[in-house]
DNA sequence: CCCTCCGTTGACCACTTCGGTCAATTTTAA
DNA sequence: TTAAAATTGACCGAAGTGGTCAACGGAGGG
């Protein structure tokens, strides 16, 4: 399977993914239809068979691609240069929203996959991964002096972090019930006042 | 429909319900089946079709019933006379859980709602009525003179909030994860270092 | 004791959709 | 010109769909 994978078109499985995530988000894994799937991709039923094998294989791929893509694009992108948290924290949501903007249905995929029962070994490796992760892309090269004594570090990230993507999901919640579409810069820009609270509110008077 | 439905027992409305929210947030409107959600609330096809007429009478109850429970909820259940902002917001996300907790399934068919095409008055209703319900929860008699001078007061609820919810969320994702059972009282005392960064970041020093 | 009423059942309906196959066709490259 | 590879979609048996309805059982009144 993945050697044939290899040769397929980048723009074709671009498109048998974004299709398959979105009908994998949507519906479990018994009631997701591949008819769907090809459907939407613009692709025969053949071709997704020829190139997955089966409908267990097509979810199989699609779990390790959305947490190797996030894992990949995030130490990709990351600027380890940047000392200030703040900016950090910033940075790293910005490449994610990236990410979930190229890949619609991304994220009510990853969701959806821990309700379904799936590969055994991914979840492990997953669940190890993952925190090991996040504990280096929040605290790699950052200077922590400007924050207020006694100011419990790790607590401190989590609320900063959420603030940021609590936005940007207010922001995309709203973009679907208006029906408007969402432009990222406008997310982006509009985090800024929210993070010049949290900064004032945690770092040292001159430190800012 | 209506008249029917209000002399059904209570519990087994309750588990009708449950069962259905449950299979229309984890499925699409049309892949959702009631021979699921029959067997799972262990009732018989016909009794469902007896009290809801069919497939949409159900799914539109469930709208109903989903907003007017959290909003009724939410007005019953809080206490006007808190007037410490910290203490009104986490009041009401407990509020919140409590109802979470009572009916599983209602965050995911929430969130599915926007998917499918609704009821349309519905939508409205609710697009009107959510703004002005949260806005009066957040702000009726609440002190605001602890708050520290220049403060952006909407954004900071905005983030006091946001810290809460993720933090419940992430407890609930972790114990899903893990497979242990979730006691809410933990998620409750566990927010309290939250808060206590947020005050002190937030309020006046004598005012804390 | 029967009778009527009503909540409740689940076999049954015609129909759609399911995952998956494969002979046939088109495209590619040499 | 030809062999190989990519791609199609009609087709399969099986399973599931929303919805119906004749029949059942127990409660309550006479």
């Amino acid at each position: 399977m993945d050697e044939k994978l290899k040769k397929l078109d980048t723009a074709k499985l671009d498109g048998i993914r974004n299709s398959a995530l979105e009908e994998f988000g949507r519906n479990s894994y018994e009631k997701a239809s591949t008819n769907n799937i090809v459907k939407n991709a613009g692709i025969s039923k053949g071709l997704l068979f020829h190139y997955f094998v089966n409908k267990r294989g097509l979810y199989d791929y699609l779990e390790k691609f959305v947490f190797q893509k996030m894992v990949d694009v995030i130490l990709e992108e990351t600027d380890f240069d940047e000392t200030d948290i703040f900016n950090r924290i910033k940075q790293i949501a910005v490449i994610k929203m990236g990410v979930l903007a190229r890949y619609p249905g991304i994220e009510t995929f990853s969701k959806a996959i821990y309700n379904d029962k799936s590969i055994a070994d991914m979840k492990e490796i997953v669940d190890e991964m993952v925190p090991d992760l996040y504990r280096n892309i929040y605290t790699k090269n950052i200077d922590t002096s400007r924050f207020k004594d006694g100011l419990d570090f790790d607590k401190a990230i989590k609320i900063i972090q959420w603030t940021i993507e609590k936005y940007g999901e207010e922001q995309i919640d709203h973009a679907k019930k208006t029906g408007t579409v969402l432009h990222y810069s406008k997310i982006v820009s509009g985090i800024d006042p929210y993070i010049d609270i949290l900064r004032k509110a945690f770092c040292k008077k001159g430190e800012m």
